[in-house]
This record gives structure tokens, C-alpha cells and sequence, in this order.
DNA sequence: TCATTACATCAGTATGTATTGATGCATTTG
DNA sequence: CAAATGCATCAATACATACTGATGTAATGA
């Protein structure tokens, strides 16, 4: 059970944030806040795998966090509004009080690396 | 693998908005927006289990999100900090222009309901 | 003291999802 | 046309975690 008074806009919110609480999702967003950057770039700029990274671009995309352009045969990506950027900077100046707890924090961890095949 | 610059800074963050990324954990952030709350009040307001909400605040409170202060047999929680407001606030007004997009987002789903035992 | 109320913790489990290697498709280059 | 490059998609899987019912603990009241 979610909550008595508008179940569905909370849902909708909680998965909204969700695009933010991935580690991959969350490199992808803040190196794409310095420029816009193609795909093989925001590979090497975050270390994922390329269908990785991929992945979560299409992801990200399709919750409207990004925006794609196609240019010749790059697909370059930039975030589709100021406010991204301004939630991720909030993330940050609200990490920088709040870090210790989080660090503490293990009810959750972040996924780690090598979820995938053995 | 997450990123090549600051990874622990990335995972630290992507942990941050995962305190906003479960749509229980929001339905009691945007709760107590409104005002303190002890955790029975929680509990009605919400519709959360009385020892789901427990478990979720407690996360909450470790990760610095929520403050709480004893009052009596109740235990009364509240916002830790006015940013933590605001980004509930800015995570509304944008929203309100990605909202379609979260909608067809269907990578990844709001947890459900009923997960526990059967 | 005994009962009651408010809240926290525990053990167990189903489920979502992040990851990987392999493969497919489109576009440019020789 | 053939090769190469850039990106997207697929199938399979390990893991984190959100949930439930039962139980534990602390504070109040009779």
C-alpha cells in the first residue's frame, strides 16, 4: 500500500526520482550536465559498457530526462531541461549536510558492478 | 563500473535520491511536508503497515532525511531540512512537463505492493 | 504489578532490475 | 560492394530490497 490520499502521483514521483538513484544513471545525468555528449562518449566519460550505457539512456529517455539527436551516425544526448540540472545540483548541496547519514546509511546499498552473467 | 572521475561521490548521490526513489518512503516525505507526524499518524496517512513505515522511516532517519525527537510514548518525526522540501518541490514542477514520459517509462516499475511473504 | 499502547526489530521471501556477452541494424568509408 | 564504426536490442542471471506476520521493548495508566 502506497498512500490513502493520491496513490497513483506518488508512484509516479517515486519513479521520477528513480532515474536519479542509479549509480549509472546518475554518472550518465551529471556528465551530461557539463555538455551535451554521444554515446561513446558518456561511455568513456562514466565507464559503463557500451549496452550498458545504452540501456540506460533509453531509460532515461523515455522518462524524459534526456534528449536524443541524431548526427550523422552519433546519437548525441543532452538533458531535456534546466530543472534536471537544478535537481541534481540541489542532490548535491543537500549531499554536502546530509552525507555522513548517507554514508551510515546500510538499510540500502548501491548496486554494485557485476549484477549481470557469470 | 560506475565512473571514472569521482565514483564514491556518484554512489553517495545515487544513494541520496533513493531515500526519494520508493513510493512509500515519498508518501511519507510528501506526509510530512505538511507537518511533524508520529508514526501512527504515518500510518493513516500513508495506509503503510505499521512496521513497514517503521522500517522506512528508520531508513529515512539514518540517512539524515528525517529527524526524530521522543515525545512521551509517541516518537514524532519531521524534515530534516528545508531543502529536502525543496527538492520534493522541484521533483513536482518537473513533473509536471515529464510526467507523460514517466508514464511510458517501462524499465523499470514502482515496486509493488504485497512483495513479502504469502 | 498487570494491562495497554506506541513503536522497533526479526526472519523469511518474492520480485524488480542492473549487469553482461552476443547479436542486429544503420550509416559512413574505402 | 565490402568493411568498419556507432549504437540499440536480446536473453540470461545474480543481487538488492520492500513486504508481511510475529515478536520484542519502552512508556503510560489502572
Amino acid at each position: 500500500m502506497l498512500t490513502m490520499a493520491r496513490p497513483e502521483a506518488v508512484t509516479i514521483k517515486a519513479k521520477l526520482f528513480r532515474g536519479f538513484a542509479d549509480p549509472s544513471r546518475l554518472a550518465i545525468l551529471d556528465a551530461l550536465r557539463r555538455r551535451p555528449m554521444t554515446v561513446g562518449e558518456i561511455v568513456k566519460a562514466t565507464g559503463l559498457t557500451q549496452p550498458n550505457a545504452s540501456n540506460h539512456l533509453a531509460c532515461l529517455h523515455d522518462c524524459g530526462l534526456v534528449v536524443r539527436s541524431q548526427d550523422g551516425r552519433y546519437v548525441r544526448y543532452r538533458l531535456s531541461d534546466r530543472r534536471v540540472a537544478a535537481l541534481l545540483h540541489l542532490g548535491d548541496v543537500l549531499l554536502a549536510d546530509v552525507a555522513r547519514g548517507v554514508y551510515e546509511c546500510t538499510r540500502y546499498d548501491a548496486p554494485k558492478a557485476g549484477g549481470g552473467r557469470r
